[in-house]
DNA sequence: GCTTACGGTAAGTGAATACTTACCAAGAAC
DNA sequence: GTTCTTGGTAAGTATTCACTTACCGTAAGC
């Protein structure tokens, strides 16, 4: 499998990204609130969000001047699954080998 | 939260690892066998099994001059956990919201 | 119209990190 | 014992990638 997974994976490696996330798990947020009081300046928030959007695991839209991004539940769902599948097949095969012995 | 999920969504950032990880969805194998037709040297991939070891994604087990290395349950079910709490938490009440409008 | 606020993009820099080669230790085979 | 296999580690290099500053476009407020 090659989709976007792979991405959305590269995308999670990253603790500013998944800081991002963390703030948007309340809602929708403009650019300008994410970068506020972070370390790191606005226009690095930016290329995050760019890669998180390219990963779908964000989406945005224009208001006005203001740019809202908020979580995207399609692309997490995608995600989850991936996951799923990954532990659905391999694990749970190999923990009752692990534990029958 | 600030457990080693982080450095497991670390440790999935990266292709390669990614790669290992598939190939140990069959079962146990040596560092031989893993790096085996691999573009990366060995030495290479002795580095990356450490870090899935230290994220708790792998496990490995000497037998002899060899050491063969497994997919960690333990780790994989805590990342698991941490993910659907993140989903659970946030992105169920999210769609909603999303489908109402 | 002018000005201010918001945010994306380009270009360059710096730091993290994946990689190589060389080396060494430990066990198996003889 | 010697030799061969296996694999971890060290040191240095290279590449990726996160970051900054500077700039530009667009919409709102006046």
């Amino acid at each position: 499998m090659n989709t976007y997974q792979e991405r959305q994976l590269d995308a999670l490696g990253d603790v500013t990204r998944r800081l991002l996330l963390e703030r948007l798990r309340r809602g929708p947020l403009p650019v300008g609130e994410l970068a506020r009081g972070l370390t790191v300046s606005r226009p690095a928030v930016s290329q995050h969000l760019r890669v998180l959007k390219e990963a779908k695991l964000v989406r945005d839209e224009a208001a006005g001047t203001r740019r809202y991004y908020s979580l995207d539940p399609k692309g997490f769902a995608a995600l989850r699954k991936y996951l799923d599948n990954f532990w659905g097949e391999a694990l749970e095969a190999f923990q009752a080998k692990v534990e029958e012995k």
